[in-house]
DNA sequence: TGGTTGCAAATGTGATCTCATATTGTGATC
DNA sequence: GATCACAATATGAGATCACATTTGCAACCA
């Protein structure tokens, strides 16, 4: 992955070349879920609509309705003047939201372990192994887009279509605060939970990945509580920070 | 609950008068989710921006946000043309919705067992009384009614702002198939599991209200899937039915 | 100096318009 | 009579506009 300046301007068609239906709301949608996860935008924060819009160089449009499925998906919430921000969480809705990652993520993780295949337990050591790398490198950003990928490949097999939107939706309420406050201590990263994961997928045990993985999310939480004021993450240098990221999935 | 016909058309300000902000699109989301949960909507059939837009009175501006939204909460599928529609369910999608109820709904119930207070219970015990009326005279569209308000009183009393949202995700998802299964045989309504659950609750006993609640869900997917086609539901006189239904929620 | 009021910029909402595309209906052809 | 092509219609996406409300800021008063 590399972190360059994003090109927030929608791709527009070379020269009288086809442009698919709702490539523009697909470009801002996927823009927002990729700065949410990867911390671009601050909690607490709101978004304008125009200003969105500018800097994606399109209309208004597009991006509302985008803010508008965020909101429909926990993600975002209104403010009482109709704008949009990104939710502080607090420490209580911070257990409530990792107490349900829990039960959801362990279901998908046991269902997917009752069809795990050698290709899957293949992908999975192969995005482990660059995790791994990553934490030795102390890049955050990698561990987190890689952790990301790690837990979302194993449940993708799962094959539930129910599922998976769920789970994206608490990714998506969790993501932005995560990311903030995974900045401030060097977290120490560890992806010990990820072997034991792989080795129950290896031994079809089902039992032993549902734990391990609940036993990752806890870790998290744990993790994540710990720098957690009572109102939520605060940063005083918050407002200095300006991410750059790349919008490649 | 008056089954008179709806009037679609969004209340205007009587004269002068102040219109809160947002108050059409809250109108609309409430005709839809409203219209999807009560079965005026058919799996499979498709939306089209302007007609609903025209039906209730404004221009398709309000109606496309509301439609984006529950795309996002997987009440609406999108066409390969970007219209919507309500998606039509097989039956292992049905399996999947349902095996997902019975672990998020029955996280709710046992975590609104541990909070009960005899109020809750009074609460329930009188929607579950009026139920059985329901049942008594075979009003199936207040059997649907009551039926979803005691699940939700109860699932609200979990005090979870997490939980809630996926749940109702899950209801508007099976909603339509449901409503309109169950026009189809005279269906064995059935309160008994409510009564356990009641009894669990009195008796502090969150294991009980959970498996009763679980049992439940369980039984509705059983009625569910012997009604379902392998394409899901099919109605040869779908298109007949045109459901009229009030908004007061 | 602290709180309040008033004005101006910014914002979201809803309507209207254009355009490219998808859908549908009709007619010609095999 | 069925199929395919084409035209007419309908539809959604995106842009632009108008307006009421909210927000932010600053001047002003206590």
């Amino acid at each position: 992955m590399r972190n360059e300046k994003i090109d927030s301007t929608v791709p527009r068609p070379k020269n009288g070349e086809k442009l698919p239906r709702g490539h523009v709301q697909e470009h801002a949608l996927r823009y927002m879920r990729r700065g949410l996860m990867v911390g671009a935008f601050l909690p607490g924060q709101v978004m304008s609509l125009r200003k969105l819009a500018a800097g994606l160089g399109t209309s208004p449009m597009p991006v509302r309705e985008v803010l508008s499925r965020l909101v429909a998906a926990n993600a975002l919430e209104e403010t009482k003047g109709g704008s949009v921000r990104v939710p502080r969480l607090g420490p209580e809705k911070l257990n409530d939201l990792f107490a349900v990652r829990e039960t959801l993520e362990g279901m998908a993780a046991e269902m997917a372990a009752k069809k795990s295949t050698p290709a899957l337990v293949a992908e999975l050591a192969a995005v482990n192994k660059q995790l791994l790398t990553a934490i030795g490198k102390r890049d955050i950003l990698n561990c987190l887009s890689l952790n990301q990928r790690f837990h979302f490949t194993l449940y993708e097999a799962s094959g539930s279509e129910v599922l998976m939107p769920l789970i994206e939706s608490l990714w998506l309420q969790f993501g932005p605060t995560m990311y903030i406050s995974l900045l401030i201590p060097s977290m120490p990263w560890n992806a010990s939970d990820h072997e034991e994961i792989l080795t129950g997928l290896k031994e079809n045990n089902a039992a032993m990945v549902k734990k391990w993985c609940v036993h990752d999310i806890r870790t998290t939480c744990k993790a994540l509580l710990s720098v957690a004021g009572s109102q939520g993450i605060e940063l005083p240098f918050a407002r200095a920070l300006e991410w750059q990221f790349d919008t490649d999935n």
